[in-house]
DNA sequence: GATGAATGAGTATTCATTCAT
DNA sequence: CATGAATGAATACTCATTCAT
């Protein structure tokens, strides 16, 4: 009889949008964007039509508020705000830890690269938050404008001091552009496999680990 | 005027296929299969809708007839009959010719990529090269001529004999692995990348043979 | 904390009823029924779309009843009960009410010239001036009071009466209709200027009475 | 077997055009603009919603055209390029003339007041064809920048020059005030009757023009 | 009374594909 | 061969209305 307290609908209209976003994503990248439709994830999430455009101003937006919860998630968990001197354990822990990350939010990501790849869908998220393109991925930079210039910077100054006494043919920008290489292919490899052979996976993380740390 | 041989009219069709085909590959690549109407391509490429019809049965097989182009050239370009042993040279001769090949068709690798990570099917790609792509997704096997795990195995062969003499941590699998990720790293920043340092980029390749060879 | 008497509640229902109607009309008129939402509506007047249902049945009924309103308080206005016999200082005086209370209420005004023109019932409307108004243009009829069939009469008995020694060309039904498509117009553009200039129409009222009184 | 000339194309898209900008006015006119459906209009012209996009871009162009043309129309009616002195002749033919459109196009200009009265209807056409609102009403300036502003002038003109010796309370700006309403309002009544005593309105013109003249 | 989550029928719009000429 | 008018199924999106709390 009497109305539900605010706080009951909060609950509610947060469990939903949630709801609506897991279905969404797996859909989208189960399918790809354009081969979902609305009417596809509000049947699997079991419910109307309509109710999707109360959470979501439109399929465009929704996939936006997908992305932007993972980047934002992932930016949280890397931006443990050093001193920007990465030791040689630091590397380490980035490293096992992004891999951790990218086996834990695979659906996310296979949709992620799904979409970096077609210009015009990025183009249209980039209008909306100004997101800026480096090398290893598109980064929000509403939610951390530095983020990735400063990993880039620190990874440098990484692979800069590792060898102090550089052979003549050393160049620190090449090392560090194969390793981020060799961490992107894994990622990649990782993100598209139905099945990891999870004993290479280690194996291969630790062998880096070996060679660069 | 006079009538035009069997021949011309063969050249001709071939011609305006290939036209067709490169317009509609750009349009896919850069703005996705979904987001390219029919009606885009035949504009482009100077032609009406109808004939397009006449040369494709229906868009998908417009999509089918550009991967099959395309995967057949790569295959020949690297299927040199050999005997199954990779030495130094050919392997290095290999990695130079892969990123030869991915600059001069970035575009096609581009639609690709988008397409291969449109469903769980690496996997089943991996073991049968040739596959039907479709608007919903790689689709129907076309045919299996075992050249991708062909390449594999002579890879790992290749890793395999590097080493006579293994340290007790030397893993051929890892080290191929970590190998093979790296090339496809680099693939892909390679093929996304807007404008490539060309410059980094030859000296990460020399490098890497340099690791490999 | 003493309960609210039962006239409280009638009061704080009908100021309620009247928030809604005022805030439904201003919407109304100024982006028309259709592009006037129910949540809009509720948002301005500052109250849940649940408790629009509970004044009004449906946005149609809101419409009817906002038009009903206002309609009424005109015939009240206007319907003193006369003899039937327009002197001239009576003419006067319709004249001049009748732009006070244009000016007064020209939102509903603007709503209304919007409904009457959507369907071909400005005679019906002449004939029975209670329309129900709906979604889909006026169209039942409520009540038929004679109002507007009995300010004509009146009308044309006043232009019959007075030029008793008639020129050859007058004819009191031309004068009237001439007459009466003036205040028209006139009502017309007071009720559409953004900006009424005041002065001239002053004057111009009382250039007609001049005429015509 | 030939394909058709590219005349009869233009000639075939042409009469669609018109039969698909007849059938909406009428509709239009008739129900509102958002009480008609694409679907409706399709029908009623005998073809498929999907060719009604194949002419126009949406729903809003449709009637953005319609205005358009119509209103262009009136325009070359008048815009006889005059010295920019109404003659008492011509001034008759004006009138004449004004009447014999407002019959002919009666549906379009019911259409019309009931947009000008809509604000954001006209807003979204305002923003499209930049029109300038003047007593009269709305006018493409696209068309014909000048031609309002131009008749007002030479109406007030014609005004002043009527009465070059003027009685004390003659003033031009209040009489030319109550010419054009009594225009509009004629034209209002005109254009909403469904039957209209053409012989009352013939009469009433004569007076009119007898007054102004 | 009061709230806003939930529904679903309805509407504009798109686009691959067909086909008369 | 070649054209582009024509189709209609599919899809995103809107919004009045209901109803559990």
């Amino acid at each position: 009889m009497s109305p539900r307290t605010p706080n009951q609908f909060k609950e509610i209209r947060e469990e939903k949008r949630s709801l609506i976003m897991d279905t969404a994503l797996e859909q989208f990248a189960g399918k790809g964007f354009h081969n979902t439709t609305i009417n596809q994830i509000a049947l699997q999430a079991g419910i109307s039509k309509g109710l999707m455009y109360n959470y979501f101003k439109s399929k465009d937006e929704l996939l936006a508020e997908i992305i932007d919860r993972s980047v934002s998630e992932m930016v949280r968990y890397f931006d443990t705000d050093r001193d920007g001197i990465l030791t040689g354990e630091e590397f380490e822990l980035f490293i096992r830890k992004l891999f951790i990350l990218l086996k834990e939010k695979r659906t996310f990501w296979r949709l992620f690269f799904q979409l970096i790849m077609q210009k015009d869908v990025m183009d249209s998220y980039l209008k909306r938050y100004a997101v800026r393109f480096t090398s290893s991925g598109p980064v929000s930079v509403k939610e951390s404008p530095a983020f990735v210039s400063g990993v880039i910077g620190t990874f440098t100054d990484y692979f800069t001091r590792r060898k102090p006494v550089r052979p003549a043919d050393y160049d620190p920008v090449v090392e560090m552009n194969i390793c981020v290489n060799t961490l992107k292919g894994l990622a990649m490899t990782l993100i598209l496999s139905e099945n990891i052979d999870n004993d290479l996976n280690d194996k291969t993380i630790n062998r880096i680990i070996e060679i660069y740390k």
